[in-house]
RNA sequence: CGCGAGGUAGAGCAGUCUGGUAGCUCGUCGGGCUCAUAACCCGGAGGUCGGAGGUUCAAAUCCUCCCCUCGCAA
């Protein structure tokens, strides 16, 4: 097993999780392809993505070209007989594609052929699923339509945030890709086609939707918030300034208010939506850190109540 | 030189424009009330006001430089 040579590419921490998992079983990953480095906050400081921070600290080879559909030779030349893909970001052109002896299989955050896409973890909680999965499939030129390989399936609780929920999908995506690598490997497993009249798309979360939307439902509005927790965050804006609702719990209390309306509720701070208190635990402020809604309260939102967000 | 906000008690903030006793809410400690309490009442502790210079009789406040944090844009 550990003579077949791996490609590996990917560019942010859930493939950085999938690299070390192949490392540390011992896998021959003979290079890495990421994405390149870019500029990052506001200093601009040029960075290295987590998978190539890893694969340097671990002697493994890193390409990173800007346009992979025009500048591939590099990657064919490393000869390898199996590439693994997770969260790379660019479309893979078909000369790879067909390449290496053993084929290219994909790392997928959803339970294909549902949430096909760059935002799969988001979507899954923003369209209110109570379950998703990992998907590892054959890739194909078209993105995530290729035959599924295996498959694993997650619940995702009521509380789940965009981020608990990706963290608990790094666990499943590694034993899953462990358990499947060996009838990769020796060619020995069946794949299915993913069906046509099931297929959704998780595209890529817009700033647009990072603001809060108060004609949606309760229980949407809820999604949404979770579903972009912690990072980038939903935000509404009051007194003219973005709030960043970080943490909220969904509550029985009924309000015969204004959509967006702010509560004090006991020591900590409510939205009404729709007719019902939605409670804020963390939240940030336009320059300011993140902090608790208690810490808020006795601060820079003391006079908040009754205010209505927008 | 991308745009903007900020650094004041353990936490979150006001005070800065217009220089003159260090303030609010929470927490904490002590006491009281109560069957009881996260409720209420009384009292206390806790600050070199991010750092270094400068102006001034006097600087959190005005001037200069530096450090750090955050929002936006990329």
């Amino acid at each position: 097993m550990n003579d077949v040579k791996i490609i590996f590419m990917g560019t942010p921490i859930f493939g950085k999780e999938i690299l070390r998992c192949l490392v540390e079983n011992e896998y021959n990953v003979i290079g890495v392809v990421s994405q390149p480095d870019k500029k990052v906050g506001r200093k601009q400081i040029v960075t290295a993505c987590p998978v190539k921070e890893y694969a340097l600290q671990q002697g493994i080879k890193v390409l990173q070209p800007y346009k992979i559909k025009d500048d591939f030779q590099d990657i064919l030349d490393l000869n390898a007989d199996l590439i693994i893909t997770c969260a790379y970001g660019q479309i893979i052109p078909d000369e790879i594609l067909k390449a290496p002896r053993l084929g290219c299989i994909n790392v997928h955050a959803s339970l294909l052929p549902k949430l096909r896409g760059g935002a799969p973890i988001q979507r899954s909680i923003i369209n209110g699923y109570d379950k998703t999965g990992i998907t590892i499939m054959e890739m194909v030129s078209k993105m995530d339509a290729g035959d599924i390989i295996s498959q694993k399936e997650i619940e995702i609780s009521i509380n789940d945030t965009y981020s608990s929920l990706h963290d608990k999908l790094i666990k499943v995506a590694t034993s899953l890709l462990i358990e499947t690598l060996p009838s990769v490997i020796e060619g020995s497993y069946i794949a299915i086609k993913q069906k046509q009249q099931e297929v959704t798309y998780a595209f890529n979360i817009t700033k647009e939707e990072e603001h809060i939307d108060l004609t949606k439902s309760y229980l949407q509005v809820y999604n949404h918030i979770r579903g972009l927790s912690d990072d980038p965050c939903c935000y509404g804006i009051i007194d003219n300034k973005k709030v960043k609702l970080h943490t909220v719990e969904i509550t029985d209390k009924c309000y015969e208010k204004e959509n967006g309306t702010i509560i004090f509720e006991n020591n900590g701070l409510g939205i009404v939506i729709d007719g019902r208190l939605l409670l804020v635990k963390k939240l940030q402020l336009e320059g300011r850190n993140l902090c608790s809604a208690i810490d808020a309260r006795n601060g820079a939102a003391r006079n908040w109540e009754g205010k209505v967000m927008c």
